[in-house]
DNA sequence: CTGAAAATCCCCCAAATGAGTAATTGTACA
DNA sequence: TGTACAATTACTCATTTGGGGGATTTTCAG
């Protein structure tokens, strides 16, 4: 502590740690306990003890790396982060890469930051989360925001094979699609054949997963 | 401006403002105009003469105000940002309001700021937009975020159900889906005659669409 | 103990689906 | 000019699906 004068104790916001990597790990703590807002109360270096400790704990936020060993942060985000209604949980990262950022997010984290970031802005980060806040750079956060929009995946599908795969998304069938784009079944039915070898899927309960995972819709 | 030393032409930003404030408009044209690296290149006050006015300018953004009177930015926005692929977008608003934020977003803007935000931060927002990111406040973010898992209300799914929603969801079907819980591929039947009661739908990619928007997987 | 809800199972049947194969047209590109 | 591919249409055929019933156990709160 390099405070002489200690936050009232509502004030201070407790903090897990869930990091692998011994090094980061203490680092964060460190960082952490700096600041007399924040004290890190626990830490842990796997999923698996990490949870029960983490439901005793009661944090308010949990630092959670991703790119755990064994079970993934992810994981461990899916099992507790229903649970634990009062808690808020940032993702700790070396990429952003796009596949965590949407897993993570469906599944209940609230901040996203890449392990590089500066102290002080891990404690903005924290204090931000706390306040209703979604800590996140400016590049995940343009993630986010394009997943509402259509296009931009990789997706070799064709314009009309676009057009079917929204109506298959929207619960369509053969028929239904052929009179929204005035074509046959047949030709619906081709097309559909198409986009699941494009997407190698077999259904459509697997193409609209995927479709709007990937977020080609 | 303040600046001896003009940057490059191909790194300046070419911004454009519609505002219908005269105030605002003029101060952040102000703004902009102070660095060197952006410049507004033209103003409107309303939605109508900005339209035509903004596709011959073709600015690398464009600052828009949501509450314009009569058309609103939000309508401004969706009638041109598909046609203006090198554009980017930023609203100004003055609240946090989340209807409009999912409005815009989904509209095609990439950025999002309050009026109130400080010179250096509008700037840098700017900045930020051209470099792939999309600048908000931490708090529109979380709105954001939380959309992706969104209150499922009414979904009183069983546990059981919950299980055969997951496996749906994975496009297995029903003989798959048997196997994997242990039970006759009638008893998955009836469960998912009861899912799609109570989600209202009538087909898996509706029902694994809507799993997947209302989080519930 | 009792009743409601959940979970399990069964049957029938029409419609929809997925997979395979094939053909025609038009356009872009080398 | 010929190849490549998108878009269109068509045809089979085995399976799956969704909707309609109804029945039996298990579970659990009151």
């Amino acid at each position: 502590m390099n405070n002489n004068q200690p936050a009232r104790l509502e004030d201070i916001i407790t903090v897990s740690i869930v990091e692998d990597d011994p090094i980061i790990r203490e680092h964060l703590a460190l960082v952490l306990n700096s600041s007399d807002r924040i004290r890190c109360i626990s830490t842990y270096s796997d999923a698996e003890t990490a949870k029960d400790g983490l439901l005793a704990d009661e944090p308010d936020v949990i630092l959670l790396d991703i790119g755990l060993p064994g079970v993934s942060g992810i994981e461990l985000l899916k099992s507790i982060a229903v649970v634990m209604k009062n808690t808020d949980f940032i993702m700790l990262t070396v990429s952003e890469d796009s596949e965590n950022v949407f897993e993570s997010i469906c599944q209940g984290a609230t901040g996203y930051i890449v392990k590089e970031t500066s102290p002080e802005m891990i404690l903005r980060a924290i204090k931000e989360v706390k306040n209703g806040g979604s800590p996140m750079s400016s590049n995940i956060a343009r993630m986010i925001v394009s997943s509402f929009r259509q296009p931009s995946k990789d997706a070799i599908l064709t314009e009309r094979e676009q057009e079917v795969l929204q109506h298959l998304c929207e619960g369509g069938s053969y028929s239904t699609i052929s009179e929204k784009l005035y074509v046959s079944g047949n030709t619906v039915r081709a097309h559909i054949k198409s986009i699941y070898k494009k997407l190698q899927v077999h259904t459509r309960a697997e193409v609209v997963k995927k479709a709007i995972r990937d977020g080609l819709v």
